[in-house]
DNA sequence: AATCGGACCCAAAGCGCTTTGGATGACTTG
DNA sequence: CAAGTCATCCAAAGCGCTTTGGGTCCGATT
């Protein structure tokens, strides 16, 4: 069924029956009455090809998503960010279009859909230092909305950011409050750039106290468990081994908390872990009371948001870009406690 | 830029630009490359959207994904299977479609997208007992693969699925050999096909081993790792406790691990678990050892799968229906071990 | 020399919508 | 009563491609 049977069975011509269908108001509210329920009846739909040809617009919002040996685009915190997006499009109309590409294809990703005119807009995920999209999208005149921060980008553009150097500045302080001295950085791979941030939010809270930052202790790749579990080993195995453990993330956490405790360590006890929490919605940080102490933000609610301002940029091209900074809010957990004192065991003999 | 512009520079006619750059045999390889090298040099692309108009083809295959409360699908393996899938897709120049719907709005979705014209076949995620959308998806005369199988649906249709009864009735018998009796099973929900079959599974194996089935520790719930927990936590307190337990997933597991560990107990050997390893990038199960004893079937591997055989579908909507079952693979870990004799401190003492 | 078959190219007709620019009456208004 | 105003509807022109159904030219065939 198409507009054009629709209209002659209706015995109306293809515009009435098509405004009469878009709310337009030139068209008497019996007539549209008629219309819009002939039309449900036959279970019509405008074919979106159709549609999008004739108006310009494509009602669908691009995602790249590069794969590779480098998984950390199609990872833990995707899916949610996915589905908080997805959410808000579906409200308003829009489909999302998810393109997967090789690594070293996806700047010409964006080119291709923006060429193709398949996408009305793209969200821009994990973002680098200096990231080449974000010029490239001005340059096609493409809406895009960043899921992150790219530094070292000389024009303004539209983004939403946690505020990861002070996530990790706080989650430091918190460590240190505690008495720890000797605290290890398993982050994410720093050529992201909330990697980096949340680097130096560690730094800068170390430096702050008088602690000398020793690379030993400051990893970073792929946030996975068997890293957080290989790394943490290693680092435990040390003559000086950390005391305290800030991780980039849940995934990561686990994995350090699972060579603490092989170790026959107590989590919370003799050492602590501190992490980054998404808030992800299968992988919650505990039920009730958190299983790690952590920053937390909502990937999800993340995802709803830029959504939402992508949406609002297509409707208003010219509008001035907006630059949201969420702050990630501390929960404590039970994987935080004092840091052992090292020479615990002879003072407390000489008490 | 588009076609007639390019003609026009080119002065040629519309149709032999078009023909020139579709590969049609009906034009010059001089001119062909002409036409090439011009559209090449002037960054030419088709527009899809008139493309798809004319053709009658969209290039995009779609998915629905229900989100609610119930977080089964936009789940931890979705992420991992969109990945593989899209990588398919992108290799014969399909696009993905994500729909993102309310729980109740799903069946609906299905029909609006094939009634839109935006998607050439759709894939179906998660189906259930009966599921409404296989006979819908065949009225509607949409190309449709599933992931997974739907119990009870009279007519053949297209499916890869994970032989998950045998899979958990070898993980079972794996757990029986090693003579654990009180075998708990950790499920996803049941209304899922996968999880019902999983059970079945394990009845199978007690059955045959002349061992009792007990309600009391067979649970189902969203596999999450604070669900795995909770219940082994409560499970662990029973007088008559499990010595095993059996998780569909490596992420309530996790949670199965973290209980029997805050118990003071040992993985592999006060208790044994062992789970279903859906081989999920981020989340593997350990670097080199296996982190679990484990059923193991990629679900990368199945979107890669299911979008290959989804494209033959489309190319050729007449063929015969495909089912592939894959057996899942298993994988010894440092989970499992001997079942803890309950006399044994007598029985040495004795010895 | 007339005919034929390729090789190469083109004009124009869609695909199914939206939207512009009226047309047609009926109803007011001075 | 003529003119102006609304309210309601319509014909036709796109949107940018693909594809049908020819044309034209040229060397080969009879």
């Amino acid at each position: 069924m198409n507009l054009r049977e629709l209209s002659e069975q209706l015995g109306l011509s293809q515009t009435t029956v098509s405004r009469a269908l878009n709310g337009y108001p030139e068209v008497s509210e019996a007539t549209r009455k008629r219309v819009q329920d002939f039309a449900e009846a036959h279970q019509y739909r405008p074919s979106q090809r159709a549609q999008s040809l004739a108006t310009g617009k494509s009602m669908q919002i691009g995602h790249v998503i590069p794969f590779s040996t480098q998984h950390e685009m199609v990872n833990v915190v995707f899916a949610d960010f996915i589905a908080g997006a997805g959410e808000v499009y579906a409200k308003h109309g829009y489909d999302m279009l998810l393109s997967v590409v090789n690594d070293h294809d996806e700047v010409q990703a964006y080119s291709e859909l923006a060429q193709k005119g398949s996408v009305d807009g793209v969200i821009v995920h994990g973002p680098t230092r200096d990231d080449p999209r974000i010029a490239l999208l001005q340059e096609l005149d493409m809406p895009f909305f960043v899921h992150g921060r790219a530094t070292d980008v000389g024009t303004p553009y539209n983004y939403l950011d946690v505020n990861n150097t002070r996530a990790f500045g706080r989650a430091t302080e918190f460590l240190l409050d505690l008495g720890h001295r000797r605290i290890a950085l398993i982050n994410g791979l720093e050529r992201m750039d909330f990697a980096r941030r949340r680097r130096e939010g560690y730094e800068d809270a170390l430096r702050v106290a008088g602690i000398a930052l020793d690379p030993a202790i400051m990893r970073s790749d792929e946030m996975t468990e068997p890293y957080g579990h290989a790394v943490t080993k290693e680092l435990l195995a040390l003559d000086d081994a950390p005391t305290a453990f800030i991780a980039s993330s849940i995934i990561s956490a686990l994995g350090v908390r699972r060579a603490i405790e092989e170790r026959g360590m107590s989590v919370g006890k003799d050492v602590s872990i501190i992490c980054f929490d998404d808030a992800i919605s299968y992988m919650p940080n505990g039920a009730g009371e958190p299983i790690f102490t952590a920053t937390r933000s909502s990937v999800r609610d993340a995802g709803r948001r830029c959504a939402e301002l992508l949406i609002d940029l297509i409707k208003d091209p010219d509008a001035a870009p907006v630059a949201e900074l969420w702050e990630a809010e501390l929960v404590v957990g039970q994987s935080t406690g004092p840091a052992p004192n090292r020479d615990a065991v002879s003072k407390s003999s000489k008490a």
